[in-house]
DNA sequence: TACGGTCACACT
DNA sequence: TAGTGTGAC
């Protein structure tokens, strides 16, 4: 499934920032008193305290995980504050996360290149920025900055010296140092400085990682946390490649991770390389194959794009055990709720960011009444998205009847569902300047079935004729 | 499948 | 294309 890139050959100063517990740090930003106290953040709270979603340093030192149970938490500490995450619409309501995830994006987007990643974490492209500080101020910054970047963890420095921050500083000014090093060092300078801002405006703390690609950069933002950052020098990839376990990884975590240790008896990046790339290519494809051969060497071309906002929203709500929806009439409860959400969130991305979203799709999961068949799947449907949130409600609802159908095979069997979903995908800018909204959307919406928005959405434009 | 709700992406 | 599957957090 991974792909190699081609790589580029001029180095590269690539950053991974990723945020500490976030869920967890906006609700003690909200509630202050949760600061320093072991905390975790819980969706639902009816089952057994609810599924735990982020979880504070301070609760972790008490062995709580995020796999655990609210009730499981509180057994192996009792002290700690479980936080519940808001509820609308009968379902969690995440939005109160994503807009602070747009709050942190927003600052790390100034120095370069910037691709939101996730909620909660970013990549970015620094090397204009520190082939810039190289050129005009050699590595020396203000005392504030530069004190955060002496902090740094460099791979392949002696760590458990007393010395360590003098070895850091050495490290980050040293004159002897090869381009590459030096490009790192601003990097990291750069990166200490990014972190300082977000804390200074947004009160949330970060990790980082520091690396001439994005796979080592992803590999080490998290090895030293919370609230630091971490170097890959060039010279410590192959001894930090070496002793790494495959399903550290990033892409290796499934089953091509079990696959690798299975199949071909590999327990670390280093254990690759006693592979061909043909015999790779032989037992995972070209792709694959090529991909595998080029991350035990520390290679990876993949470029950070250059993208702040989501490129799809989705609503879903699982339905487990028990409470597994049984009629049509309770399903069209839930979807009509989701739409609802979903239809929110387009409208704020369309009113905001000028963005709108094209296909409609709807992804369920579904057994047959008292039937051990698990095999048989419910289809994903997409029709073309029609703005309003009646119109999506009304689409939906059609999409889950036709999947319905596949799903049953025209036998009369009952059937429950234990997943529902909606996706708005395929969303594109809408072309700032020129004429308006509808112009753009009549214009280029397809042929067969176009996505026009209704009046309580997008207002009417009576000047406008029909579309060429 | 009682590890939820969202995301991205490769493949066909 | 629409739909499937994998993987990450």
């Amino acid at each position: 499934m991974p792909v190699a890139r081609p790589e580029q050959q001029q180095p590269r100063v690539i950053a991974h920032v990723d945020m500490d517990c976030f869920y967890v740090q906006v609700e003690q930003r909200r509630n202050p008193a949760l600061r320093g106290q072991p905390t975790a953040v819980v969706q639902y709270n009816d089952w057994k305290g609810g599924g735990l979603i982020a979880v504070s340093y301070e609760a972790r030192g008490f062995g709580v995980k995020r796999s655990m149970r609210g009730d499981e938490a509180k057994r192996v500490c009792p002290g700690i504050n479980l936080v519940q995450v808001p509820v609308a619409r009968d379902k969690a309501d995440l939005n109160l996360y994503r807009s602070a995830g747009s709050e942190v994006v927003a600052i790390l987007a100034s120095k370069g290149k910037c691709e939101r990643a996730s909620i909660d974490e970013v990549y970015l492209d620094l090397t204009d920025a520190a082939k810039e500080m190289l050129l005009q101020a050699p590595p020396d910054s203000p005392e504030e900055i530069f004190m955060e970047a002496a902090k740094s963890n460099i791979l392949g420095l002696p760590s458990d010296a007393s010395e360590k921050e003098k070895n850091v500083r050495a490290w980050l000014c040293r004159s002897d140092a090869d381009y590459q090093d030096k490009l790192l060092a601003c990097g990291a300078i750069i990166v200490a400085q990014l972190r300082v801002r977000v804390l200074e405006e947004t009160q949330f703390t970060c990790s980082a990682g520091i690396a001439h690609n994005k796979m080592l950069a992803k590999l080490v933002s998290g090895m030293h946390k919370p609230a630091q950052q971490t170097v890959v020098p060039s010279s410590s990839v192959q001894d930090f490649l070496a002793s790494l376990p495959v399903k550290k990884m990033k892409q290796l975590g499934g089953k091509l991770g079990s696959s690798l240790q299975d199949d071909l008896g590999v327990e670390t990046i280093g254990d690759l390389l006693s592979f061909t790339k043909e015999k790779l290519q032989e037992q995972y494809g070209v792709n694959t194959g090529t991909w595998l051969w080029k991350i035990a060497r520390g290679i990876s071309g993949e470029e950070v794009e250059d993208r702040l906002l989501p490129k799809s929203h989705g609503c879903g709500k699982t339905f487990p055990g028990p409470k597994a929806l049984k009629n049509s009439t309770s399903v069209k409860g839930w979807l009509d709720q989701l739409c609802d959400e979903l239809s929110e969130r387009i409208q704020s991305d369309l009113n905001q960011n000028k963005r709108i979203a094209q296909t409609l799709t709807l992804h369920a999961r579904a057994s047959k009444e008292n039937e051990r068949d698990l095999a048989k799947k419910f289809p994903s449907k997409s029709c073309p998205l029609r703005y309003g949130t009646g119109k999506i409600q009304e689409d939906a609802m059609k999409l889950f009847e036709s999947g319905l159908q596949d799903f049953l095979e025209s036998q009369n069997t009952g059937w429950i569902i234990t997943s529902l979903s909606v996706t708005a995908s395929k969303i594109f800018d809408i072309p700032s300047g020129t004429s308006s909204i509808l112009r753009y959307i009549k214009g280029h919406s397809p042929a067969a079935s176009p996505a026009i928005p209704d009046s309580s959405s997008v207002p009417e434009d009576p000047s406008l004729g029909d579309v060429p």
